[in-house]
DNA sequence: CAGGTATATTCCTTTATAGGTATATACACG
DNA sequence: CGTGTATATACCTATAAAGGAATATACCTG
C-alpha cells in the first residue's frame, strides 16, 4: 500500500454514511435492502456508497438471487482493520452507531436475502 | 468524539500532502519553512493544509518570532494516534514517506526557527 | 517607522463528491 | 416471455476542497 492508496482508504472513511455501512458490515455480511432498512436511507444513496467502497476494495459483493450481499473485503488491509476496530469502540459511545447496531439486531435476518440463511 | 468528528479526522487524513505533513510532525515539531522545504511544496499549499489541520484540531501552533511552530495536537485523539502509528509503519515502505523522512533528517534543525534550538 | 522575512488570507478556477430523480439491469417466477 | 423485485447507473445540481497568484498580516531589525 502506497501513500495514494492510503489516502483512498481515508477518502472512503470520511463520510458518515459509509462509516455507518462499514460499522454494520463489521458485524456481519448484509444485503443492500437490510443496510438500507437499518440506516433508514434511500436506495440510491446506499447503492452508490457501496459502489464507492467496492471500487476502492474495502468491501466485496456476491449475488444471491435478486440480492447482493456485501461484506468487508477479505483482502488484508491493515489500515482498514485498525480503523474498523476504532469504529467498534466508537459504536459503543456514539448515538448514531449505537442506534444502527440496535436496529440491526432487531432486524430479521432469517429472510431469503440474508447471507446466513442457507 | 461523535461520528461527525470522526469523519472530520478522516477528511484531514485523506490528502497526500496532509499525510506527509502529519508524518513529519510525528517525528518532531516543525516550523512552516522546514515543512515546506522538506516536502518541496509551495508556501500557500503548506500553509493552507496546516490551517486545515489546525481548524480540525489535529495540530496546534505556537509563534516563535517570525516563525510558526506546528506540532501534533496535545489533546488526546485515539483515532489520530492510531493512524499516526499506521503512518509510521507505512513510512518505512512507501517511497514518498521514506524520502520525506530522509530529507527531514538531512535538514539543519539548528536554525533560529527550529523549536529545539532554545 | 521603514524595509525585510515568515506566514496567512483572499480571490479565482478546476475537480471531486453527495444526493436526488429517472431509468436501466439482473434475476425469479408464472 | 412478461411482470415484479432488488440493485445499479445516468444525468443533474449543489457544495467542498485543492491549488495558484496576489495580497495582507505579524514580527524583527536597523
Amino acid at each position: 500500500m502506497n501513500s495514494d492508496d492510503l489516502c483512498q482508504v481515508y477518502r472512503c472513511l470520511c463520510d458518515v454514511t459509509r462509516l455507518r455501512i462499514l460499522n454494520l458490515l463489521g458485524e456481519d455480511a448484509l444485503c443492500v435492502c437490510h443496510i438500507q432498512q437499518v440506516l433508514g436511507e434511500s436506495q440510491v444513496k446506499i447503492s452508490k456508497h457501496l459502489a464507492y467502497l467496492k471500487s476502492h476494495h474495502l468491501v466485496e459483493s456476491e449475488r444471491r438471487a435478486n440480492w447482493m450481499i456485501y461484506r468487508i473485503s477479505s483482502a488484508p488491509n491493515p489500515i482498514l482493520e485498525e480503523n474498523l476496530k476504532c469504529l467498534q469502540d466508537l459504536s459503543r459511545e456514539d448515538p448514531v452507531f449505537i442506534a444502527d447496531i440496535k436496529r440491526l439486531q432487531a432486524t430479521d435476518t432469517s429472510a431469503a436475502c440474508c447471507p446466513t440463511s442457507s
